[in-house]
DNA sequence: CGCGACTCCTGCCGGC
DNA sequence: TGCCGGCAGGAGTCGC
């Protein structure tokens, strides 16, 4: 569910609900996500008021108190915003309640995710070594090109890889290198300036775009307002395997690099 | 040290 | 209809 616009459309969908409300109660049901929630985090913000709500690369930072909650949704999260006293379904692991009447709710069913607790984010680490952030200036064609000399690695995980740039999951890798007409199995080392120059464009270009839409409704993922978003018909290729290229006709070629499922046309892609 | 493989967990889908 | 294997939007960690 969540790769980046799914985040940030979750960060734009919670926050005006967190900002400058108070914590009443946390309601842990479930710790064991992927790494247990603190056992002092109701200590950390019970009765604390959230001041602001930031993302970077998939992590939600919501400053409350002395520090910064970290909320991770890892594959199948969501937080969404339930009145007080909504029966808890399956897999609704926490609720922090709110001096509003409001809940906000953590759901994952997986339990990839995470909730932790840091009075330093930045230096937190998880946090400390991350790329930049593909919508910002400091990512480019040039950083692609850059890091990427000397790789033998295939291209797309390398831009999948945190380390050089955030929030660029298998859904938008897949699109971007269609948009790009680059073959996803290409060595990342052997690709030249321009076409990493084209890359981070079509990157930028399609998260942004997302974004504005609300995120990819793959299964059932909607914002804080509930309103769906991106649909999986406007994907060129994530997801199409064996069916038809919408540009050429030709049909979808499939393959598996970096144990993620890569669908490309062979065609458009060189 | 770079890279690929493995791992965590539940749900869902397709095939038999 | 039911069971089983495989796969799923992430990403830290391990081992070669």
């Amino acid at each position: 569910m969540p790769e980046l616009p799914e985040v940030e459309t979750t960060r734009r969908g919670i926050a005006p609900y967190l900002e400058g409300k108070r914590v009443t109660q946390l309601i842990v049901r479930d710790r064991r996500l992927r790494w247990p929630i603190p056992e002092d985090l109701a200590i950390q913000i019970e009765d604390q008021v959230f001041t602001r709500i930031d993302r970077r690369a998939k992590y939600l930072l919501m400053h409350i108190g002395g520090g910064v909650l970290i909320g991770h949704l890892g594959m199948s999260g969501n937080m969404r915003l339930v009145p007080i006293g909504t029966p808890a379904a399956k897999h609704a692991h926490v609720d922090i309640e709110l001096d509003s009447g409001l809940a906000l709710r953590y759901t994952d069913p997986r339990r990839f995710g995470a909730l932790l607790w840091s009075n330093d984010p930045m230096a937190h680490p998880l946090l400390a070594s991350l790329g930049p952030e593909p919508l910002s200036e400091a990512f480019n064609g040039e950083l692609l090109y850059q890091r990427s000399r000397g790789k033998r690695s295939a291209v797309k995980p390398f831009i999948m890889d945190n380390a050089v740039v955030v929030g660029v999951g298998n859904i938008y890798a897949s699109e971007a290198l269609f948009a790009a007409g680059i073959d996803p199995r290409r060595e990342a080392g052997r690709i030249s300036k321009a076409r990493y120059v084209q890359l981070a464009l079509e990157i930028k270009r399609i998260l942004a775009y997302a974004i504005e839409r609300g995120g990819t409704t793959l299964r059932d993922f909607t914002g804080g307002d509930g309103q769906p978003g991106y649909f999986k018909q406007e994907l060129f290729v994530y997801g199409r395997g064996g069916e038809l290229c919408k540009v050429c006709g030709r049909t979808l070629s499939e393959c598996r690099l970096g144990q993620r499922s890569s669908v490309y046309c062979s065609s458009c892609q060189r």
